[in-house]
DNA sequence: ACGCGCTGTTGACACGTTTTAATCGATTGG
DNA sequence: CCAATCGATTAAAACGTGTCAACAGCGCGT
C-alpha cells in the first residue's frame, strides 16, 4: 500500500506539513499562491487525506450514522436518498445499519457507530429503550430522531402517526365499514402503537365500540407479514369490512391474499395502507394511503443532525411535526 | 465528551495498555485471569474502542463501502441487505454511497471512501471507466464488482445479462411480438447494454431483422423515466407489439401509462421487465420479468470482498455468473 | 529609524491505538 | 542447582493528521 500523507506533499510543494493541513481545512488563511502550489502537489502526488488520522486528531469524523427498521423498505430507502443527498453534498458520508426491527441488532450497531466515531446518528428506533442512545449522547454524539417523536431533549422528524391512524380509519368507516382490522407489526414499535392510537379514536369519535378493531399483528411489516395476516383474516370467521394496515408493504401481502381468495376489493373488503410508496398506485387494486413526505424527512433530519454537530452550544433543539395526508384510490373507493 | 481510553482500563484492571489491546485483539494470548479482569474493567468503564486510532495505526478500518446506482431501487436495496448481514456479522460497518448512475457522483463517492481507508468496496458501476477504480486498487482497496461481470485481475458477481436480454425477448418473440420496443437507461450501463444485445440476438435468432428493435432510452431507469418512455412510445407512430424494459421500475411506469391510455395489456402490447422485484407480482398486470438472485448478489460479493482483504495474497480473483431465470406473468401471457 | 500590528508560515506535540522487541517469572531438562 | 525455554506482560515507538503558540516578514504611522 503506496502511503503519500501530507508531509510528501509538504516538501514537494516546498511548505510546511501545517502549511497543508491549512489548505485542506482553512484555505482561507493561506495565500493564494502558495495555495495552489499546494492543491498542485496534492494533485501531481494523488494524495488523499487520511480519513482517521483526521478524524482521530480532530476527534469528530466526516460520517453520519443511518439506523433504519428495513433497508428493503421503499419508504425507507427514500429516507435514506434524503440523507445521502445532504450528507454527500457536505463530502461526508453514510454508514447504513438495518435493524431489521430488533433491538439486539439495533445495539449492535449503535456500537458499531460508536466505535467508527460517527459525528451522529440518526435513527429510526426499533424499541422505546432509548439507553443505548443516551449512552451515545454522553459521549458526545448528536441524535436525531427520524420518523419517531421525541420529547424535549433530542431533535425529531416525524410526522402524525395519531392523525394518519385518524385519518385512514375515519376514511374507512365514512365508507361505510363497521368492522375493521388493524394490521401491523409489533406494537413496541412506536409507529404501530401510534397508528393504532388514531384508529381507535376515529372508531369512538364515529360512536363504534372499541369491539370494533380486531387487532393481527405480525412480526414483519413486509409483504409476507401481510400474506400472513390475510390468512390469519379469512381463517378467523370471514374477513372484516375493512383492513387498515400499518404500512404499504402489508396492505400489498394482504391485497394479494385476498384477491387471490376471491374476496372482491374494494366491494367485500377495503383496503387502507402506510407510507404511499411509490408502488402502491400501480398495484392489482390502486392502494388507499397515508402519504408522508418521505424525502424531506431524511433532509431535514440529516440538516437538523448537521447543525447540532456544527454548533452543539447554540443548537435548539427542535421536534418537527409533519402532518399526514389521506390519498384515497380505488381499494377503499 | 468524555473520552475513556485504552489506559484508563488498563489501569483500572492494573495491566499496561498493550495488554487490554491484546484482549480485544488477540484475546487468546492473554491469560484467561487477567482477560476476565480487563473485560470487567471495559465493561464497568463503558469503554468502546476509538477506531479511528485503531484503523490509523493498523493500516486497515472495519467498513467497506457500497457504491449502487440507486439506493430507491428494491433492486438495489436487496443487494444491500445481503452486503449488510454478512458484514453485521463480522461487526463490519457499510457505508452506503448512492451513484445515481453519475460518473461525476461515482468518482467523488469514491474519493470519500478512500478517504474512510475502506478495507474494501462493493461497486456496480456507471461507467465503463475504471481509472477512478485502478487508482483506488493501487493503494491497496480490494474491489468487487458486482451485478457487472469483469475480466481477470478483479473479482467480480453477476448475473449473465446477455441471456437474460435473449430469455426475455425470445420470450416476447415467441408470443408473437414483431416489432419490439427495448426501454432502457443509458447504454453506457454495462447492464443496459448487455441486455440490449441480447435481445438482439433473440430477434436474430428468430429470423427478425435487426430493425425490429426500438430503442428508447431515458436518463432514469425509474418509474418516472418509464413513463417518459411510454409517453414516447405512444407518441410514435402507435405502440409496438411489445416492450423489453431493462428494469421493473421502467416497466411499472410504462405499463401504468399504457393502462391509463386505454391500451391493453397484454393483448395490444405485452411487457416484460428485468429483475423480478417483489411489486412486480402485484403490479395492476402483474408483470413478466427476469429474475436474478439478488440477496445472494450481494452476500457472496461481500464473503469474496472480505476473504481478499484477509488474505491479499493467497487469494484467486474469481468471476461469478449466475444464470437468470424468466418469470412468465400475465403482462406477456 | 523604531515599534506595532497584521498576515502567512512553521515546528512540535498530541490524538488513542497496534505492534515489536524486550523483560519478567516460572518451569523444565540436564 | 543452573541454564535454557516458554508464556505472559510491558514499555516505547510508530501511524498521519490538526492545532496552537511562536515566529518571520512587511507595511504603517509616529
Amino acid at each position: 500500500m503506496v502511503t503519500v500523507g501530507i508531509k510528501e506533499v509538504a516538501r514537494r510543494a516546498g511548505v510546511s506539513p501545517g502549511t497543508v493541513s491549512n489548505v485542506l481545512n482553512r484555505p482561507e488563511r493561506v495565500a493564494p499562491q502558495t495555495r495552489t502550489r499546494v492543491e498542485r502537489a496534492i494533485r501531481e502526488l494523488g494524495f488523499v487525506r487520511n480519513g482517521s488520522a483526521s478524524t482521530l486528531r480532530a476527534g469528530q469524523s466526516r460520517a453520519v450514522g443511518l439506523v433504519v427498521l428495513d433497508v428493503g423498505n421503499p419508504f425507507f430507502a427514500e429516507v435514506a436518498r434524503g440523507v445521502e443527498d445532504v450528507v454527500s453534498d457536505r463530502d461526508h458520508a453514510v454508514i447504513l445499519c438495518n435493524s431489521g426491527e430488533s433491538p439486539e441488532k439495533e445495539a449492535r450497531n449503535l456500537r458499531v457507530l460508536a466505535e467508527q466515531r460517527v459525528r451522529g446518528v440518526l435513527i429510526t428506533p426499533a424499541t422505546d429503550d432509548a439507553s443505548g442512545l443516551r449512552r451515545l449522547r454522553e459521549r458526545g454524539v448528536a441524535v436525531v430522531f427520524v420518523d419517531h417523536h421525541a420529547s424535549g431533549d433530542v431533535c425529531s422528524v416525524a410526522v402524525d402517526d395519531v392523525a394518519g391512524g385518524r385519518l385512514a380509519t375515519g376514511h374507512l368507516v365514512a365508507g361505510g365499514a363497521r368492522r375493521v382490522a388493524y394490521v401491523s407489526g409489533p406494537l413496541a414499535i412506536r409507529q404501530c402503537s401510534d397508528r393504532r392510537k388514531g384508529a381507535v379514536g376515529a372508531l369512538e369519535s364515529s360512536g363504534l365500540p372499541p369491539s370494533a378493531l380486531y387487532d393481527v399483528v405480525v412480526p414483519e411489516m413486509n409483504a409476507h407479514g401481510g400474506q400472513l395476516a390475510a390468512e390469519t383474516l379469512l381463517g378467523d370467521g370471514g374477513p372484516p369490512d375493512a383492513v387498515f394496515c400499518a404500512n404499504d408493504l402489508l396492505a400489498l401481502g394482504v391485497l394479494r391474499v385476498l384477491l387471490q381468495s376471491g374476496v372482491r376489493v374494494p366491494q367485500d373488503v377495503a383496503i387502507i395502507g402506510y407510507d404511499d410508496i411509490e408502488f402502491s398506485s400501480a398495484a392489482a387494486v390502486p392502494l388507499s394511503s397515508i402519504r408522508q413526505p418521505t424525502y424531506q424527512l431524511g433532509k431535514i433530519a440529516t440538516e437538523l443532525l448537521l447543525e447540532e454537530c456544527d454548533d452543539p452550544a447554540g443548537h435548539a433543539h427542535q421536534q418537527i411535526m409533519f402532518q399526514p395526508e389521506l390519498v384515497v384510490r380505488e381499494s377503499s373507493g
